[in-house]
RNA sequence: GGGCGCGUAGCUCAGCGGGAGAGCACCUCGUUGACAUCGAGGGGGUCACAGGUUCGAUCCCUGUCGCGCCCACCA
């Protein structure tokens, strides 16, 4: 029994738990042993999140294709997990720590603190898990994954130490963008550029042997500069060869202002001669591009900050390295100074000597940390990374060649873009959460990757013996005692940046490397799908990984989907207060809404701007879809076991039997093409349009009549159209459907692991029937393939749809009519079917039920000419006459004839414009020629109607 | 500075070489036996602008204007 109105909560609740009872979603299920597998991984959201729109789109989508594959046979794995997420995990619990004011991350000490961040896992990680439940997603949740698990994390090491080993990971003194509130080196994607208006300082850097005076400009040279404060670490001026106003000065030496070191004067291309004042202050250490003219120059690199920011001058050797004396001064009263304060009183001080030239509003890109959101700084520090250039070749290749592919095509190109203009990958940060390196330090500071700490001890104390740094019983001692090594070999504190892992997640969540099984069944994945936004962070880099470990892409195709902004089309963000919670959508209009909707508006674009009204409009379409059940319960539809829809004999039943198979085909073959929004819009449109709006209401009459062939037919026909509509809706809403398919008919299993229509499956004949014949003699195959009969004969009827079509036609027409002359639904109008054909009659002795019920008709008759005074209509070129004398306004029924004769003529000129036209008719294609000369040859027809019915209106008045 | 994308009905968006579509909103009518979360009918668009290609352009090309995003170390 269906109830009576559609309340999505309590059967989303239900559904989700019967799916689970049923292990319907387990990868590997023994009725699909056989099968081809299809496989997805999901792109693991952190165990800190919780679930926003980009979610909901992305695993629709994705569930879209599993439930359809599923339902097509396919032994589906669509695996589910998480991701660690170092920062963000890190700075939650630290957050919740303050918040509780217990002691801080380093007061509690490492292992202290990464028991904490588990404990919190534990009880918060799995809500994101939950909302994806919530949502529907057909994930086989017995396999969830995280990516700190041990066998993930056995992935991890193993990695790590292959391309160590291999020279692709290395460690590296360099300049690295250093967070200096997270405490650590961030990749370049985690840097994001903001424009900020800051100013230009022109600072004049006094020339050696020369008397500063500000008033004279041979006395100096200027520096224009965005950080006016690092220029105590600067060691050289650069300016450029072909600069005329300076290469006088060039091998000279300049003062530095306030710190009193001579730096030198040089001749480098990097110096633009354009900007600022054409030379440029080099500073080594807190620069990427002076870095590098450095290293050309040999320049020593003084980094003058601390990790936080703050100016470190006390202790700094490489600052007071060859500075005069009386400079003490100036370093105690700037030690310490945060950096911004630290500008602040340089540019005073500066100022104050004469040194400041002018200072120019400047607006400019200054990095900021995308988690701390602080200003980040260029700092000197030893990092591991990997060799992202080596790496990137054979992956560039693979799409290059076609073997991975991304949908829409034209992402090729940014993956392109950034892949060859790839930069070293800093994959160590200065964290505690994450994957510690598996790099041991001997007292030289030599380093010893190795999988284990039993094996990096090992080769380190071999190592240090044979050097003789240590005796064999030292050596000895140290192998067995951690204790006693501690200090002479210790750990890399450092962890692994969190994409690391996620790079390995196709493989790793797999079982590789401990168990090659499903690695061998589930690899490569069928497909990746994501969003624009993490095509570098993520896509690339599992690109990377999966060629060099797997020899093989791990997708070949990544399918790329839009970005969900507001209606303003604004990204979505807490601070703006502009997010819209998919669980309060799910809430208040049910997930399968939300679903339709989202996958309704998956148009192959950039965004998607969500309006809330939409997800009320198709909740809409689960009520309609809901009543339309309940409409076949109430008229005791069923569908007999051995129904074929191809041998119904009724027309309309033929004609929904057509049209079923018509959307049938048009939603697979969308489907298949990750078209989804044209697959949702052709299922909206099949059943509220078509088969609810005139199936049903076709079908009315012989249901509501006596007990007969045609009456029976008619049920098991509204049953199979059903229950073929609830198939086809399962992978966009499938709570609903899978309730309706339980509810409808005693059933032997789920909807979600019913077939697919077969004849959507671009099968042959032949090949349907081979299928259906193995499956006889494969009780293995049985369950998936026998669950229902399938039709023998062939769907398409074009006479029914040309019977059918000549009904709507007529009935709309008739409404518009009589909408338009203000007729009343309570006045039944007779119909005078003028020059009616014989089919035409037949046609409409055969519909005279429907069209009567439907077009608000009384008796309808035939003649040979319309009568007089009648409102005449043309439908399929005959016209159909409706005899209201007396009823209609003469005038406005001339004012309607006039305006159709206008257009008929219209179209008549448009039409012969074209075929008078020699390159027209020489130059189109033959068909599109001919069917302007039909529509030609139609619209001379109209005319000639619409002159004749206003001559027979002419004689009413 | 490079790259990508967008400007189509009041709003949110499809379409993309042969007379423009949907949902919502709007107007009129409707308690007809699944559904008022509904039904019937209707209004509303020089498809940003200007050139070009073509027999034919909303669709392809070029340019202009407006908007958005990504990448980039430019003082």
């Amino acid at each position: 029994m269906i109830e009576k109105t559609y309340q999505p909560a309590d059967i989303e609740g239900r559904m989700a738990a019967a799916w689970e009872q049923a292990g319907a979603f387990k990868a590997g299920r023994a009725d699909r042993i056989d099968a081809e597998p299809y496989t997805i991984v999901i792109p693991p959201p952190n165990v800190t999140g919780s679930l926003h729109m980009g979610h909901a789109l992305n695993n629709t989508l994705q569930d879209v294709l599993c439930r359809f594959e599923r339902m097509r046979g396919r032994d589906v794995l669509w695996q589910p997990g998480t991701d660690h997420a170092g920062i963000a995990t890190q700075m939650v619990v630290e957050r919740q720590l303050t918040e509780r004011q217990e002691p801080g991350r380093r007061d509690m000490g490492r292992e202290k603190f990464l028991e904490r961040v588990w404990q919190w896992k534990a009880e918060s990680g799995g809500v994101i898990v939950n909302q994806l439940k919530r949502l529907g997603a057909s994930c086989d949740w017995s396999r969830e994954r995280f990516t700190m698990d041990e066998g993930l994390s056995r992935a991890v090491v193993k990695v790590f130490v292959q391309l160590h080993r291999e020279g692709l990971i290395y460690k590296d003194k360099r300049l690295v963008n250093w967070d200096p509130k997270l405490l650590t080196a961030i990749s370049d994607l985690e840097v994001q550029q903001i424009e900020v208006k800051g100013s230009l300082w022109h600072l004049r850097y006094p020339l050696q042997g020369k008397t500063f005076d500000p008033d004279d400009a041979s006395t100096f040279i200027v520096v224009a500069t965005t950080r006016p404060e690092t220029m105590l670490g600067d060691s050289a001026v650069a300016v450029n060869p072909d600069d005329e106003r300076y290469t006088h000065l060039i091998g000279k030496q300049v003062i530095l202002p306030l710190v009193g070191r001579l730096i030198p004067i040089i001749a480098d291309e990097y110096s633009d001669p354009e900007k600022g004042s054409g030379a440029v202050k080099i500073t080594p250490a807190h620069d990427f591009n002076d870095f590098e003219v450095g290293n050309r120059h040999g320049l020593p690199r003084i980094s003058i900050l601390d990790i936080e920011g703050r100016l470190a001058l006390e202790d700094n050797e490489d600052y007071l390295r060859g500075l005069p004396e009386g400079s003490a001064q100036l370093v105690e009263e700037l030690d310490g100074m945060e950096r911004f304060a630290a500008r602040k009183s340089i540019v005073a001080r500066l100022e104050d000597f004469g040194f400041l030239e002018k200072i120019e509003p400047n607006t400019h890109m200054v990095p900021h940390g995308d988690r701390s959101g602080v200003v980040i700084e260029p700092y000197l520090t030893d990092q591991w990374y990997v060799d992202a250039k080596t790496m990137a070749q054979p992956a560039i290749a693979a799409v290059r060649s076609g073997a991975t592919s991304f949908v829409p095509k034209n992402w090729e190109k940014t993956y392109f873009e950034w892949m060859e203009n790839i930069q070293p990958w800093c994959i160590s940060r200065q964290l505690w959460w994450g994957h510690q390196i598996p790099a041991w330090y001997g007292p030289d500071g030599k380093v010893f990757v190795a999988e284990t700490e039993e094996e990096a001890v090992g080769n380190a104390l071999g190592y240090y013996v044979e050097q003789e740094v240590i005796t064999e019983e030292q050596g000895h001692d140290m192998a067995l005692d951690p204790e006693k090594r501690a200090g002479f070999i210790t750990r890399d504190e450092d962890v692994l940046d969190t994409w690391f892992s996620s790079a390995l997640w196709p493989f790793s969540t797999l079982g590789w490397p401990d168990d090659a099984t499903d690695v061998e069944r589930y690899y490569p994945t069928n497909v990746l799908v994501t969003g624009f936004d993490i095509i570098f962070f993520w896509v690339a880099r599992m690109m990377m990984m999966g060629m060099h470990f797997m020899k093989e892409v791990p997708f070949p195709t990544v399918y790329i989907h839009a970005l969900v902004r507001d209606e303003k089309g604004a990204k979505m963000s807490k601070s703006k207060g502009n997010v819209i919670d998919p669980l309060h959508l799910i809430d208040d209009y049910g997930a399968d809404a939300l679903r339709f909707t989202l996958a309704a508006m998956a148009a192959q674009g950039r965004d998607i701007k969500l309006a809330p009204q939409r997800v009320e409009g198709y909740r809409n379409f689960a009520t309609k879809l809901w009543n339309a059940c309940r409409f076949a319960e109430m008229n005791e539809c069923f569908l007999p076991p051995d129904f074929d829809p191809t041998q119904a004999t009724e027309v309309v039943n033929r004609w929904i039997a057509h049209e079923t198979a018509r959307a049938s085909r048009e939603i697979t073959e969308a489907i298949e093409a990750y078209r989804f929004n044209d697959a949702a819009g052709a299922a909206y449109r099949f059943v509220w349009n078509v088969y609810c709006d005139w199936y049903l209401e076709l079908a009315k009459p012989v249901m509501m009549g006596e007990d007969s062939p045609a009456k029976t037919e008619t049920r098991a026909m509204v049953a199979w159209a059903r229950d073929e509509i609830l198939k086809l809706l399962h992978p966009f809403m499938p709570f609903i459907t899978e309730e309706l398919w339980a509810v409808t008919a005693p059933r032997s299993g789920l909807l979600a692991l019913t077939p697919w229509p077969l004849k959507a499956r671009g099968l042959s004949r032949e090949q349907e029937a081979l299928i259906i014949a193995t499956a006889a003699s494969d009780p293995l195959a049985a369950p998936i393939l026998m669950a229902t009969p399938e039709p023998t004969g062939d769907f398409r009827d074009d006479a029914a749809e040309a019977e059918i079509g000549w009904v709507v036609d007529l009935v709309t027409a008739v409404r518009s009519v009589r909408a338009e002359m203000n007729i009343t639904p309570s006045t039944l109008t007779p119909l005078v079917l003028a020059g009616a054909s014989a089919e035409t009659q037949a046609r409409a002795v055969r519909w005279s039920d429907v069209i009567k019920r439907l077009a608000r008709l009384g008796e309808v008759s035939f003649a040979d000419r319309a009568p007089e005074g009648s409102v005449q209509l043309l439908i399929r070129g005959e016209v159909a006459a409706l005899p209201l004398k007396g009823v209609i306004d003469v005038g406005a029924e001339q004012a309607r004839l006039a305006k159709e004769l206008a257009k008929a003529e219209a179209d008549i000129k448009r039409v012969d414009a074209k075929l008078s036209n020699e390159k027209f008719v020489a130059n189109a294609p033959e068909e599109i020629v001919e069917e302007e000369k039909e529509k030609r040859a139609e619209a001379v027809a109209r005319k000639t109607k619409m002159l004749e019915a206003m001559e027979r209106l002419k004689g009413a008045v």
